[in-house]
DNA sequence: TCAAATTACATGACGTGTCATTGAATGACA
DNA sequence: TGTCATTCAATGACACGTCATGTAATTTGA
């Protein structure tokens, strides 16, 4: 029934699940008290931060996040009213919409970024 | 501000979310479509099928998981309802509760460890 | 070229998780 | 022993994610 190796599995599965639970908890956390975003937030930042591109970005960024598309557009709306991103539409595809930073956006990522950083050394170690 | 030490932690950061996500919801779409109860559910069921002895549960379960107090017992409430499981008053100290598995929890706890056990096999390869 | 299928994104209903709080039982100790 | 603090669990308000669906733009192919 419970052979060694199914322990063996869902000892792995749990501990996958705390080092999961803790570094994002962890990082929510930082995040929120000190820059008022969430850890989807800040994903959605990162990415975006990281391409350099013009591509029209949502449909993209939806390929490099576990987050659904429905996920992302809500997350995308609360970064738009925080004013820390902006939507384009696309001029050769009109369904298509392109994200990028504001001013205001760049710079939190920056900071918010050292911060990122600095939880996952902590907790992946 | 980028170190290459960065790029890696958060490849390494991302590789965890996606097998979490990935393994989370291959096993929570399938417990769900052939038992009618999600991951969390079952984790619970597993942890009280685990515990042979009797001490109270309740605290300790949560102790073994990375949820919420308040969030464990909106789960045992979902599977007292679906009469999986059951909640015992402790004589020594009435605030705390047991928790047991009824014959129907043991029995759908078996079969689904079947399925939960083959999923992490599958995607913790 | 036009109707049907497909694609990109938004939205509403809904489930479940968190936080803050409550209620009840217990413990500490003057 | 009576008061105050602590602990266990439940609950209500709220945030966020998913699913199903809607809307508009684009593609397909007869």
């Amino acid at each position: 029934m419970a052979t060694p190796q199914d322990r063996q599995l869902v000892e792995q599965w749990r501990s996958i699940q705390t080092t999961y639970f803790r570094t994002a908890g962890a990082i929510d956390r930082a995040l929120e008290s000190r820059f008022s975003i969430g850890l989807t937030e800040f994903e959605i930042l990162d990415l975006v931060a990281d391409s350099a591109d013009s591509a029209c970005r949502m449909k993209q960024l939806g390929e490099r996040t576990p987050m659904t598309q429905s996920a992302m557009s809500k997350v995308v709306d609360r970064l738009e009213k925080a004013g820390l991103i902006c939507r384009h539409s696309c001029e050769d595809d009109r369904r298509s919409l392109f994200l990028e930073l504001t001013d205001a956006g760049r710079a939190l990522h920056g900071k918010a970024a050292v911060e990122h950083r600095a939880l996952l050394k902590e907790n992946l170690a």
